[in-house]
DNA sequence: ACAGGGGACTAATAGGCATTAGTATACCCT
DNA sequence: AGGGTATACTAATGCCTATTAGTCCCCTGT
């Protein structure tokens, strides 16, 4: 019985694997208090004390569960924070940060669950996951534009198509019907891509003034 | 003993208006389930049994709140969904919104817990608050610009402008000390505001390709 | 003055919760 | 072959939950 469960000592296929599996998902739709032990035991197929053989408590598995999505997410991203910032790249790591959430929707809906609510470990999330973004706010190689180029706006805007991507996930459920396709879909990605790039580009290469004084 | 409270029903400053306070704020930041009647008792000043004076069970309570909220939300923006669409209108209208969450960030976050767990009266919160939303998609008077005057990507800019709106609320907690602001203060507001409707400026203003065929 | 009711209370219920203890089985290493 | 470890189980704990029943009191209308 670990006290915890790193990632890489989970091998796939195993018991504590898809316990992670099933308590991910039901973490990420209900958060973590509305979230019960037993449910998690019945998806895998066990009873709920047996869980304790693999994780110290429910806390513990809310961690393993969050440390492991952050690992997954942060891979890819963290590469493209290294080198000069330039359009192309911050479109580029726009479009991985869309893909990625897209791969698996549910460190953005524990995210959302965890600023909502707070629940264990919500400070901690925000220095891996949000500092790094902030703290990324070098100046631009070439012309950002007024608003990315404004240095009290850029983190403003950093903080909105943060947002932007990640209550598309979110929110789905809620425009499910009104869009008429599955949020999910590959279409729906493209789409969703599409538009969000788009208004990058349309940051970028708007010239006019800031709306206010 | 009524089986349900209309908003109006409710005098002000009597214990059902304190009790749909407090549960409104319990339920917005932790959601349906994770909301137990004892909390909300404890924060009227009331033992939890005495809420069935006034409400029927804690469903009739959720309802009521989610009630009260679409009431008061949905008012001023009527009002503006009639008329002809122009990009003043639009900006109006967006503007409106933001000071509306503002100035109440539970509906959001009600929203926000629904979008994820479901939760009773789902299905009709997103037909009183987003159906019309799309249902106004009429055409501009004047030129939108090719992303806005696109009807097959006009939904998804409706949805993202109003997804923008909603995360700041919901996701405020998580950059309060990234932002080194109050995301709730006057300032922030501003500063918002300032941020939103200059990217829907640069929306109406952009005459690049869409990104993408 | 007094009846009645609204709205608070306490006490009690039945179920769900996380967690612990103790037990049994099945596999691996010696 | 046999001991140990891993991992499943059942049973039991104490707490929290929504909800009901029954009681009491105070205010209001007659």
């Amino acid at each position: 019985m670990p006290d915890y469960a790193l990632p890489d000592s989970v091998p796939p296929g195993s018991t504590a694997e898809r316990i992670l599996d099933a308590a991910e998902d039901l973490f990420a739709e209900r958060g973590y208090s509305a979230t019960s032990l037993g449910d998690v035991a019945d998806r895998v197929g066990i009873r709920s004390p047996s869980l304790y053989n693999h994780f110290r408590n429910k806390e513990a598995l809310y961690r393993a569960v969050m440390e492991r999505l952050v690992m997954a997410f942060s891979g890819p991203i963290t590469e493209l924070r290294a080198g000069p910032i330039t359009q192309d790249r911050v479109l580029e790591w726009l479009e991985t940060i869309v893909r990625q959430h897209h791969a698996n929707p549910n460190l953005a809906r524990l995210l959302q669950h965890a600023a909502l609510s707070g629940g264990p470990a919500t400070g901690e999330l925000i220095e891996q996951l949000f500092r790094p973004m902030f703290d990324s706010s070098r100046p631009f190689e070439d012309e950002p534009g007024p608003v990315l180029g404004d240095a009290g706006l850029q983190p403003w805007a950093v903080m909105a198509f943060n947002n932007l991507v990640m209550s598309y996930i979110t929110m789905a459920p809620m425009y499910r019907d009104l869009l008429g396709q599955d949020p999910f879909s590959e279409s729906a990605l493209e789409q969703q891509l599409k538009l969000v790039k788009t208004l990058l580009q349309a940051v970028f290469e708007y010239r006019g003034h800031t709306m206010l004084s």
